[in-house]
DNA sequence: GGTGCATGTAATCAAATTGTAATAGTGGTT
DNA sequence: AACCACTATTACAATTTGATTACATGCACC
């Protein structure tokens, strides 16, 4: 549940640094040394976000994070660009090639967390291990736990995410194939279908707590959490 | 009471970085930006350690080392001076003066943090915690001591710091691969099914004082140490 | 060298979760 | 009313995941 961050750093200890701030704000982290094992990882994981050195050795930060931007797969993912003090004039080179952001080295670990945040909150917000509050149910990414009320909800892993992608999410129609994506995850081979089951499996757990009603279907569209109700 | 340190860096953000890898290992810092601010400080409290930027404006950390190591009330304590890439050579000249190791920026946090508590166990080695209370269950750290009540718990070493881990750490989620890191220390090479059967020796530890409900699973997340039961 | 404790791994068992398919239901249209 | 497309619900088998136990190793202390 926590956002996975990959950092691309060639120096070990910068590398080890940057990761141990990222691990004690809560994130998960991969770390790669440069392009290549760089793109080792995202042929299997897709990260929230990317902390990318300017300097790497080899193919330079600049020109992978637009080789990135030109791949579909990778293209979404924002990339922090980070510089050397002194190469700062390069600021807008770096985000012209697609950066969200950059950061100067050496940088304070509450500066770093707070442009991470910014950026994931904006992008990712499931990602970002808020208490999310929806008309009187509560959802807690720390303690995973859901609740309305003093009263604790009883959901499976897979309800739970699903759950929570709603909850940060409001008022908008998902159709299953996107739920999917972004849910289950992106190149999943499952039945469209099943996202029904699993939508019917959420409603049954809200439903003793009478707030099912969130989770409503749009006939022919997919699915929406909203707290308007519908007509009937 | 944890352990209190000492950082005179003139660089914020690096100032910053050091002083949130040292709170993460439980330390208590006092920041300084240069000789003056952090005479200061000594004037008003001692601290177990202190870090030293090799550069600072006005006086340098040597000079100032030096003088530390005159006056009786600074004598003792034990001083890391932290040097940049490229100055290694000074790193004879900066022992001279008195201190006790160097580092060389950039360091690791795992680097930082060993190098201090060495120094910190050879100097001071009572750098005593605070006792934890929760639900009945009594954890004083310093004695090694787990009781409920009267009654004493017996655990076992590691049994005894994911406990202490828990405790400090309420109502959070946290995956096997995090308690591993956070509990056994980063990077160790372990199965993730162990943390399952520490767990189980823990559990069954306090089983018998009816305080084992403490120690929640959360499945397909990790585990959980709370007091709110859990809803099944 | 022996003993006992602590620790990590592997094996086994039990239970929860998950995806699919089959069936029933709904609403809208002609 | 019959039909069609789409959704809801249920049942089920396979898979995952966690609990528990047993075992081998390593280490400190006799």
């Amino acid at each position: 549940m926590a956002a996975k961050l990959l950092v691309v750093e060639d120096e070990p200890a910068v590398r080890e640094m940057i990761s141990f701030v990222l691990k004690q704000s809560d994130y998960d982290t991969l770390e790669a040394e440069d392009a290549e094992e760089a793109r080792a990882h995202l042929a299997e994981q897709v990260p929230d976000l990317i902390l990318m050195d300017w300097m790497l050795p080899g193919m330079s930060g600049v020109e992978f994070t637009r080789e990135l931007k030109q791949d579909a797969a990778t293209r979404d993912i924002p990339v922090i660009m980070l510089t050397a003090r002194g190469e700062e004039d390069d600021k807008v080179r770096g985000l012209e090639c697609g950066a969200e952001d950059y950061v100067t080295k050496p940088f304070s670990p509450r500066e770093l967390a707070a442009r991470i945040k910014a950026i994931l909150r904006r992008v990712a917000p499931h990602a970002t291990e808020e208490m999310v509050e929806v008309g009187g149910l509560q959802l807690d990414p720390t303690s995973y736990r859901v609740s309305v009320g003093s009263q604790e909800v009883d959901l499976g892993p897979t309800e739970f995410r699903l759950l929570h992608f709603f909850m940060t999410h409001m008022d908008k129609v998902y159709s299953r194939s996107r739920l999917l994506d972004r849910v289950w995850g992106s190149n999943v081979f499952i039945e469209e279908r099943t996202v029904d089951v699993h939508i019917r499996r959420l409603r049954k757990a809200l439903e003793p707590y009478g707030v099912d009603g969130l989770v409503q279907t749009v006939r022919g569209a997919g699915y929406r959490f909203s707290e308007r109700q519908v007509a009937r």
